[in-house]
DNA sequence: GATGAATGAGGCTTCATTCAT
DNA sequence: AATGAATGAAGCCTCATTCAT
């Protein structure tokens, strides 16, 4: 039998996921490890014996955390096809299901908020393999748009982080005000697809 | 001499300067009372008789830091007037201003996202003191523009918020990408009102 | 009453002391600061807000104890008078009595021995301030001795630390071997004197 | 082949010469087991087959050190022939050899001195096979210089150790501040004879 | 025989909090 | 009011030891 062996080759990811939801509940310097390890039904040993430091365990923990979380993104973008509003759309959506739904995203962005200056290389990191891509297919398709005459080129097209912003404000809100007054996902993002598409777009 | 009896009064307000300087720097837990005492010249013991616990300091500091914050929002609503598009206008660079630019705004939203749910107190306060007043003024101004025909009715009215997510968006990005790629300020915020006056407006 | 100022005056030195003690007993690595804590009848945190750390406790503890080991060496070797064989045994006399039966120096060697590789500025300082000087009185009573007549030029006299090896014998002697065979000091000390005279004297 | 079976047999061995180098880096209990076992080329477990805990291993592995320091001390003293003072010459120059500049018996030497407390036994054992047997020989050879009429009645005659001192002196001096000023090992050596051999001989 | 994953007791260190002065 | 010495609970981390494979 592999028991043993299967069990091994599990463990890591078991600890890390037993931290995800330790850090998310408690923040990083109040988590305990022996918590995690509890929760992963381990030893505290047993941590240290596959993560050097406390340190290393979050930070490998956001790492596996973020790692699912746009594997498909540059495939679907390339995917796109037809009216370049359309395929704006379409990245929206995409994205915005991510970013606003999805509860290792939240949390993630969360994390880096919260324990960035003691993690920068986590942030550049995050900024490198997600910010920058996410926000270089926003790019391409607007430009594409206004090269087809379906955009105008306005101030806004030189920031293209700004389509991801109400996607931001919903993630946020969720995390401060979700027990407070819940905002409809589906309806905000609709909001804001017309938002954006009348504000990039050409008048009627 | 009301010099002793000055500085008596100022003690509090010292502390809690000092202890917004140390919270920014470390994060809630990873501040030492000792740190405080030390960069408002006291001593720890002194910190004790102003506030019962670390979290109290904590939690006054935000108060303390946020009270200065929109004290005249009413008022300068108030005050504006003439085309509802001019009146946004003014508000979301009145609005802008505080979040993406004031320091002791940027790090209080750091603050409420970081340790909110060890403080949901001082999360439902910023709620109520803040959040909600703001976008009830943007509410209150995209409303009277439908009205006056300036705007269009569109899903993005239900959700005023809406207006206030490249601002979010801004101060989030200094905070971690502040360092490595800096964002221009005033043309992501002229950027903004561009997209989002297209975006609420009547087609030309 | 001055009662907590003069505790506090006293406590390092109290620490130190209990310090000794635990650290001869079990030597560094296993003596648990909690033990120096009990002997010296305060808490564990008590230790740490004079001592940073276990090893700067036990590198204070070192020098706080050979402290008072040669303050009079000077001096006393300057008070010297009369011919130099009477000189030399009066020397030898004196440090035999500090070095074989202080049990503060006998644990001090121990020490360095113990745990110099650990503590190499300990080392350093017990040479410049202890050994060097010691061997210096030596050296200056041999080579007035020679110049005076009374000793022979003898390649023994380029190594006035031979002089000290009976007494460096005699401690190590009772570290190692003390329980099982006791040597007695007075008679050892005689016999090294004989020994040595003889070996630097002058033929009859 | 018999490969396997000859290193299964030197297993322990090999692993005991890597405890003497961990253990001689950092002491007995800065040592860890896991680190022997990689200087040894095996894992733990290894280790806990041969050896049941890491006092056996310090304990086996100074005995295993020690064995071959005197194997040849009697049959050497036995083959010493003429004067007596010649005798002693070859004696000294012979156990000097040993003491002073033998790594292995330098070492066990600081283990004693720092662990002998731990390892009582271990003492007591060297205390049998290596002191007592030198000094037995030296004693020999000293009474028998005095029958001979070579050397004279002198109180150090009583303490035949003393003759060791010099060879004691030169080992810790290696230890403690052999990086710092190195003693020539040679040189120290004749002025020890010279000085031994004036001391205990008669008077030209 | 050998491996190395897993355990868990134990020690160092930190720091919020107290309280005698 | 203010001080700062003292406390002690709590958490990180180490490592000798075990044992299933």
């Amino acid at each position: 039998m592999k028991k043993r062996a299967r069990r091994k080759a599990e463990r890591p990811a078991e600890i890390l996921d037993a931290a995800f939801e330790e850090f998310v509940k408690n923040g990083y310097a109040a988590t305990r490890l022996e918590d995690v390890a509890a929760r992963a039904s381990v030893t505290k040993g047993t941590i240290y014996f596959y993560f050097e430091t406390k340190e290393r365990v979050f930070d490998e923990m956001v790492r596996h955390k973020s790692r699912a979380l746009f594997p498909e993104l540059e495939s679907y973008a390339r995917s796109l096809e037809g009216p370049y509003k359309q395929r704006l759309h379409a990245l929206i959506v995409f994205v915005y299901g991510k970013i606003a739904e999805d509860r290792a995203a939240r949390e993630t962005l969360r994390f880096l908020i919260a324990e960035g200056s003691r993690f920068p290389d986590l942030v550049d990191r995050h900024y490198d393999e997600f910010v920058e891509p996410v926000i270089d297919q926003f790019k391409s398709v607007i430009d594409g748009g206004i090269a087809a005459g379906e955009f105008r080129a306005s101030p806004a097209t030189a920031f293209p982080e700004i389509v991801m912003s109400p996607a931001l404000l919903l993630s946020l809100w969720s995390m401060l005000f979700g027990t407070r007054r819940q905002i409809d996902v589906a309806a905000f993002t609709d909001a804001s697809i017309d938002l954006l598409m009348k504000g990039l777009g050409l008048p009627d």
